[in-house]
Order: structure tokens, then C-alpha cells, then sequence
RNA sequence: CGCGGGAUGGAGCAGCUUGGUAGCUCGUCGGGCUCAUAACCCGAAGGUCGUAGGUUCAAAUCCUUCUCCCGCAACCA
């Protein structure tokens, strides 16, 4: 039986469309998702959306529409865009969903009968024309930091979960797993600024709005948004306090929560120790990957420097766009988008060796033997090392892979194919054909180069599925296996371009 | 002294764990080739590896000082 791999996305929140730097996390867990059940693993992918909250509330209306139909608006946006960069989720879950809203009432009912989740006051700063709670850290001058007016002390009656009794557990959960929280300079914050001071237990209802999962036993609180977004990665997979599914039993713990690093306390804190309140097992790895940002910052509304991935695609293609996301954010630093850039990688590396590669070689094969190429075995010594790289190929992706190191594995697909077209050069095909003797070795010369291209698109469809498609038609494969195949028979077909260059001077 | 990460040729990065000719991509300059999307291949120039000191036969790599940049510092998600 196939080993499970259980990964998700973060549900993104709907309080508006997302931009380009909210793409790139859905693009990421596909090409790992893409990659596992490359290697035989069997994958289920969730992602989703994050529907309730004050602020949910507010912008519906400020729309003048209910919450839900604003939600289902921008859920089918999201959604929709999930599609259009051809990311492979199995499940598009929604907070909204009864079953849902369902199984959290239970969680937060099995909760407070354990006595993890009791009724209390909560104590915060207060302003009473902006209805709302700000911490110390938060205000401005001491006055609310939205319309800088006096806050004052207030109590309000609100359930709270007991952290503190799970932070020693949890404390030595992160201890002993070093690889829990990814990368490793996040688990020294989340230790250090919030574990090792002491955890204060969480407020996990309100009473100030009405936008959200109400609490059974006491309807005018309703469940704190991150309870119900965090639980999804359970319910949404049968999981029931009363008795959970077998599809449960089997994919939880989940292998990979893929999150932005905003949210690592979250899911490093919050949700292991609600799963600990459960008896669940806690997920084996959180990665907090970095962000997307405009060279001059965040993007941001204000700032006028939005970009939408639906945009990106209609003027690029989804791969080029998939390849700069994939290939420019770094695994602990945030990456810099501009469209100058993303012309240059399309350019250099899809145009130039890539693109240029698969339709020069595809060229010579129709040239010279009218597509029809088999191994003649006619090899010399200078072959050996774009075959030997070929080879090495899947171990070198699979080591960076597993240190989630999409970039790197990217590269390394690249480098056999800027191999390639030294390999061209080398041994120059189009010298070979003017002699009838060298016909047979250079056969061999096309054979090795189809073979190691077959190679690199096998591989490279986690990242670029549809260029690996592509190349996979164009010379007429159906061999999925990552080796150097000796006995492959080619019959290609016309080649075609790619990937267009993008003219600059436009 | 809140905690943590970083500073490497014009740009972006790797190397630092296990000290010993400073590597990659892009850009610049020169050359080669013509199968290919003016693509491809080769070569050259360009770095006192942030600063000051220390350990060592030897330091980008280990230790310490300082400067600058960035992330985190809880109940908005």
C-alpha cells in the first residue's frame, strides 16, 4: 500500500481577492503535493477558505450584502485563481460548510465538559466609539492607535482556553522534534517570545459581533476564528469527537501545515495544544514560508503596488508565473516581485535554455532523420557526463526537496539542461551530418539529448506541469521514469515554441 | 543589554556546521559556432568576503567589539 501524505495550505482568509504574494503559498504546496505522488506517495492536498470574523462582518456591510454572500463571493474568487494557476488540491474546504460549523460546536463542547475551555472575564483596553479591544503593544501614544481617542478598562464575559497547561508539553514537542517548526530561526521566537515567558490561556469566543460559529451551549458567544479556521485541517477530513472516520484515522497527523510567516504562532502554538486538549497526535512539520513583496514593500492598497496572479497569467502563462514563484522566493527570506524580473527569468531561463533547448534539439532530430531516433550506442567518452548528471538527477531533487527547497530543486533541473546545450556544442551535430560515416554517432548524440530532455520534463512537472506536458507530446513519450532509459524509440513530432519571448523594449 | 536572522566582485545569491587555491546566475567586454526563439558555447575584467581586534602555520569560515539592515515581541486575522 502507497504511504499517505497528508499536506495543506493555510485557508485563506476571504476578506478580499488575493494578490500575487497570497498565490504564491497554494502554488508551493502544489509542486510539493505534485512531487510526493511523482515519487509514489498517496497525496491528499487541502486548502480552502477562512470565512468568518468581525472583519468578514464589516466589509459585508460596507457592501451592503449579508457575510455569507460576501464570503461565497470571494470564496469563488479565490477559488477560481487557485484554478487558474492549475494548482491540484483534492479538497476546496469553507469554515461555512455545515459539517464544518458542525464538528467545531463539538470540539468546543468536548473542550469546556474537560474543563480546557472555562467562562471568564476578559480584561482588555477598550474603545467605546471603535468597539474594540487593543492590547498595550497595539495603542499609539496610549490612545487607540484607529481614532486616537482615551481607551478605557473593560470586562467582558468570554470563554477561555487553557494554554498554559499544555506548554510544557508542548515545549518539549518542539525540544524533540527539530523539525517541527521550519525554518528553525521561527522556533527560536516562538520560543523564546511566547513558550519560556509562560503561556496566558487564550480567549477563544466573542460576544462583539455575530459573524461566526455560534457556541451551542451559549449562543451569544461565538467561536474564535482561529479555533474554527485551525480545526479544518481536521474536520474537513472526517474528524468527530464522537467517532472519527477511517479516512481520519489514516491521514492524521498531517505531514505538512504550508503557512505564510505571519501565522507560524498559530499553528506552532495555539493549534498544537488545542490538538493535545483532543488526544489527537500533532502534525509532523509547520513550514512558515516567507513573502512575495513589491521591491518597494508590501503590497498594499494604499501603496497602489497590487498585482493579481489571474493578470500575471493572462499576460505570461501560468508556468512562467508558477517558474518565478517557485523559483525566486527564498527558503528564509522574502522574495522581491517586479515584472522586470519576471521578463528576465522568462527570458533567460525558459526562453533561452529551456524553450531553446527541447525546439533546437527536436529541429536536428526532424533535419536529420525525420523524427525517427533510436540509441545507435555510438558513445565516446564526452557523453558521459551530461548522462551521469541525468542519472544523479532525482536523488539531487529529492535531497532538496525534502528540505523544501523548491528553488534549489528548480536549479538543478536547470543546470543538466544549460548541460545540454554545451553537449551541443561539444560534440556539434551539424558536422556529424555532413559525413555519412558519423550518422550513427550522431543518432547517439540526439538520442542522449532527447533522453536526458525526457528526464527533465518527467521532473520537472511538479513545478511546470504544463510545460512538462508539452515537451513530454512534443517528442512523443509516454516513459514517465526518472533514469537514463537506453532502449527508448523516438518518433517526434513538430516543434513547437514553448515559451514566446517576451520583447523588453515594450 | 528582550529574542532571533543577516551584511560576500555592478545586481541577486551559495560557501561558514567538519578552518587551507572565493563558487553560481544575471550584467559588462572579447572570441567561437550556425542545429536553434539575435538563442547556444568559450574566455576575460571585476571581491582587503560590513568594522576593529583575537585564536591559528593558515579565517569568508572559530571567538570578541562596534556599525547598519531585517524578522518576532499574543488574543485583528
Amino acid at each position: 500500500m502507497k504511504e499517505k501524505y497528508y499536506i495543506t495550505t493555510a485557508i485563506a482568509y476571504t476578506s478580499a481577492k488575493p494578490h500575487i504574494g497570497n498565490t504564491y503559498e497554494i502554488v508551493l504546496a502544489d509542486s510539493i503535493a505534485r512531487y510526493k505522488r511523482l515519487m509514489g506517495y498517496d497525496v491528499y492536498f487541502q486548502t480552502g477558505t477562512d470565512e468568518h470574523g468581525e472583519k468578514i462582518e464589516l466589509k459585508a456591510k460596507e457592501a451592503r450584502i449579508t457575510p455569507k454572500e460576501y464570503v461565497d463571493k470571494i470564496s469563488q474568487e479565490i477559488k477560481h485563481i487557485w484554478d487558474i494557476m492549475n494548482t491540484s488540491y483534492d479538497k476546496f474546504v469553507r469554515t461555512t460548510d455545515e459539517q464544518h460549523e458542525k464538528i467545531v460546536q463539538k470540539i468546543f463542547k468536548k473542550m469546556y465538559d474537560k474543563g480546557d475551555i472555562y467562562l471568564g472575564e476578559y480584561k482588555g483596553l477598550y474603545c467605546t466609539p471603535c468597539e474594540s479591544f487593543w492590547t498595550e503593544s497595539q495603542l499609539v501614544d496610549g490612545k487607540c492607535p484607529d481614532c486616537g481617542r482615551e481607551v478605557q478598562e473593560k470586562c467582558e464575559e468570554a470563554y477561555f482556553f487553557k494554554l498554559s497547561k499544555y506548554q510544557d508539553k508542548l515545549l518539549k514537542y518542539i525540544e524533540e522534534h527539530p523539525e517541527f517548526i521550519q525554518p528553525e530561526s521561527r522556533k527560536n521566537e516562538m520560543i523564546n517570545n511566547f513558550i519560556q515567558p509562560g503561556l496566558q490561556d487564550l480567549c477563544v469566543s466573542r460576544t462583539s459581533f455575530e459573524w461566526g460559529i455560534p457556541v451551542d451551549f451559549d449562543p451569544k458567544h461565538v467561536v474564535y476564528v482561529w479555533l474554527d479556521a485551525l480545526t479544518n485541517y481536521i474536520t474537513n477530513i472526517g474528524y468527530d469527537p464522537d467517532k472519527s472516520s477511517e479516512e481520519f484515522n489514516r491521514l492524521w497527523p498531517a505531514d505538512l501545515h504550508l503557512i505564510g510567516k505571519d501565522i507560524i504562532r498559530f499553528h506552532t502554538i495555539y493549534w498544537p495544544c488545542f490538538l493535545m486538549s483532543l488526544d489527537l497526535p500533532l502534525p509532523k512539520q509547520v513550514f512558515g514560508h516567507p513573502w512575495l513583496i513589491m521591491a518597494d514593500g508590501k503590497m498594499s492598497k494604499s501603496k497602489g503596488n497590487v498585482i493579481y496572479a489571474d493578470d500575471l497569467v493572462n499576460e505570461y502563462g501560468v508556468d512562467a508565473v508558477r517558474y518565478y514563484l517557485l523559483h525566486e522566493i527564498p527558503f528564509t527570506s522574502d522574495g522581491v516581485f517586479s515584472k522586470e524580473l519576471l521578463v528576465e527569468r522568462i527570458n533567460g531561463d525558459l526562453v533561452n535554455i529551456l524553450g531553446n533547448l527541447v525546439n533546437r534539439t527536436i529541429a536536428m532530430g526532424q533535419k536529420y532523420f525525420t523524427g525517427h531516433i533510436e540509441n545507435k550506442k555510438f558513445n565516446e567518452e564526452i557523453d558521459q557526463e551530461v548522462i551521469t548528471m541525468a542519472f544523479d538527477l532525482a536523488d539531487k531533487i529529492e535531497d532538496k526537496m525534502n528540505h523544501l527547497e523548491i528553488g534549489a530543486s528548480i536549479d538543478c533541473i536547470f543546470e543538466v539542461l544549460r548541460r545540454c546545450n554545451k553537449y551541443i556544442d561539444e560534440t556539434t551535430p551539424w558536422l556529424l551530418a555532413k559525413e555519412e560515416s558519423k550518422l550513427n554517432r550522431l543518432e547517439t548524440v540526439l538520442y542522449n539529448l532527447i533522453e536526458v530532455i525526457r528526464i527533465c520534463s518527467v521532473l520537472l512537472f511538479p513545478y511546470l506541469p504544463d510545460t512538462s506536458e508539452k515537451i513530454k507530446k512534443q517528442i512523443n513519450s509516454s516513459d514517465e521514469s526518472y533514469s537514463f532509459n537506453d532502449e527508448n524509440v523516438y518518433d517526434l513530432n513538430t516543434p513547437e515554441i514553448l515559451f514566446q519571448r517576451i520583447d523588453v523594449r515594450k
